[in-house]
DNA sequence: CCATAAACGAGACGGTACGTCTTGTCTTTCT
DNA sequence: AGAAAGACAAGACGTACCGTCTCGTTTATGG
């Protein structure tokens, strides 16, 4: 009389079979991926409903549950795929961080790209949801930083690695840990408002880390 | 689709006349305070319903309606009354930072009381939610930062200027900015599942900020 | 975790408490009444659904959930009070069966009437779409023949008692089987569309009825 | 809001040839009439989908839609197909009534064969539910008396046109009348649950109908 | 005896409605 | 007048089926 069930399975909620990827249907993907990121950018995280992005997708609400289980699991999609999209657009590489040979300048410049970014309403708003929803939901927030954070951050311990061996950087540090001294401080006065972002400040955070807050004895 | 509302209240709301507050009932705030950090706790923020804190504290729905116009604004306030409560009880200062006379002794040994305080449940469920709700949602955010972070922040602010004066701190530094080479690495990590969190870490970020990351010499 | 269950609960239904029937909205109640009774006749039973009264009705859905267990009830009920609204607007009484001391003449009139009635669409479109529900679900089924078939069956009932008393009937017949000699064909050509309905065929059954098929012999 | 049709197909909608009958699969199309046979009796019509039964069946949707175009003609055409093998298997005439000479005790066997028929479930739910749904829809209401019920009244009017013949039925009599004085009363005590059936109960209705509920003198 | 075209199983799709849940407002009753 | 209680309009949730539409895969002639 039941319907079969899967071991983990909650009462009442049939096992449905894993879906056919290969009969997924491309187009209906990319209209759910517009939809959610536009909806995310003119409504906010919030008042984004699967129903409103299949609405806006036309698309049935069947074929979101199909593929996702949560707007947030549809919203990470979107927004990664918006990131390889604007790398294949753009045909760069998916921006490195620069070696000239001085370091405090290339990180300078680096986060004032990022500064920019942060500011873009079509990258603002997804990531920003994205990253309040990880906050609660542990399980997305690690999928968002090994998809989306780590990739980014690795760039810098990379350039920091480079640094230590052109002796720019002290041989002890980690360079995980280090690339935070100054990311981290960007990072939460976006996220929580704890202050205002600007050139100058992230400038600031450059100096401050590489140089130390203590004087430098001789 | 989205119904756009009018600066107070939109058309057919009645304008209630702001409730009487002599005539509050102490009882019923202080149950609903107990009942939201509760179901924070035991469900988690997003399963936190205003029903729910109404039926759990034994009150009309309607008596949270007039006091608060939100479940973040109920949470913030149970959070903060939480802290107080916390202070009272114990009969401590409201937790100032050492002095020494070792500033990095003295950040370590704070960084560290915030790491057990990061993990202790009762603190962890709704700060972190509040967080969550304030990356989405700038006031709100901004009223978390204004009553909760701030305060906090200034107390870092307060022993590095003590610092200036011992000399142990360049005095060209910025306190408020030099906090957060330390402070916004763990709130990262905490918040965003960025990476795991020890005592060792913490003391690793505060040798890092205090003496740099590039070598002393050349 | 899970919510508290009644007994004979199915898994995931809450068990609601017994809605507080001084609180209800007859404004509501009158809405939904009507709005039923328009669709069914408007679109027919089967497009006729839960959430086109409600939105029709300008009623949320749930205050058709909370009184009612399906659109079936609802159609019963608002059908019913149809029915006693006609009685009341007339100020007649509830139809009764003439008795002018001629048997045949007066069951000929009263099936004349319910032809006339049976194609009123009024009554035909919810009193059709009641019936075929009440074929397939017998709960349903026996509720309208209880609260509807029967109190008009009873009418002729007590028309032939009185008839046995004149000595028009014979005293053994049963009069509750007697009068569905002539008022079951008539249901059923209406029902099952098994014939066509007229005056002159409900007449012709009642003289069968009356004098039976066989020759009269002395 | 119902979607007006052109005559054979809406815009976009293809106009499928019509399906070759000769390379049907017969082994479908029993599978078909298995399956939505044994689901009407388990689980009930309403709750018979079309989904179900192509599933039960281990049959793809469409080949439900190619050859049929609603559930009920499915099991209109699978109960029809279960009248017919039952003819066959038994190796019977399709059921005729005898003709004794005695109207009356061929006319109560006949009745008591039906009463045993309408119990069985096998026969019970399928026609249970065509009768329901033939009720509400006029079209297939028609098919289904002129496919299933004409047939078997038809014997009625011969058993009772020989009657005639026989002097044991008024001449004048309307025999497609006079058989609803016995078989509408069961018909309707079946389908809709006004009475309990019984042989006494059609026994009751031969006797009253051959013999009227008037007395026969004055 | 193979070529080919249909019917077929499978199931994704755009939709509609389901019955449930929660929101924020309103009303009733009690204190 | 504030509060507990809870009905109400609104609307999103996640599920079930609808009927349509591909997809390969049989299968069944008819060239």
């Amino acid at each position: 009389m039941a319907a079969q069930k899967s071991a983990q399975n909650s009462p009442g909620k049939i096992d449905h079979p894993a879906p056919n990827t290969t009969r997924r249907s491309e187009k209906s993907r990319r209209a759910i991926y517009d939809a959610a990121l536009a909806l995310v950018v003119e409504v906010g995280y919030p008042r984004t409903t699967i129903e409103g992005i299949a609405a806006r997708a036309g698309v049935g609400k069947q074929t979101i549950y199909r593929w996702w289980s949560s707007k947030a699991e549809v919203l990470m999609e979107a927004f990664l795929d918006l990131g390889e999209q604007s790398v294949r657009d753009s045909g760069l590489e998916p921006y490195a961080i620069p070696d000239t040979g001085d370091l405090a300048a290339d990180l300078k410049a680096v986060l004032r790209a990022t500064v920019d970014e942060l500011k873009d309403p079509r990258f603002e708003a997804p990531s920003r949801a994205l990253a309040a929803e990880g906050v609660v939901n542990e399980q997305l927030g690690r999928e968002f930083v090994t998809k989306l954070l780590e990739p980014s951050l690795q760039l810098y311990v990379d350039r920091l690695r480079s640094a230590q061996e052109a002796g720019d950087v002290r041989p002890e540090i980690d360079p995980r840990i280090a690339l935070e001294l100054f990311v981290s401080p960007l990072a939460q006065r976006w996220l929580q408002y704890t202050g205002p972002i600007s050139y100058e400040y992230t400038d600031t955070l450059v100096d401050y880390a590489l140089h130390g807050l203590a004087p430098r004895t001789r």
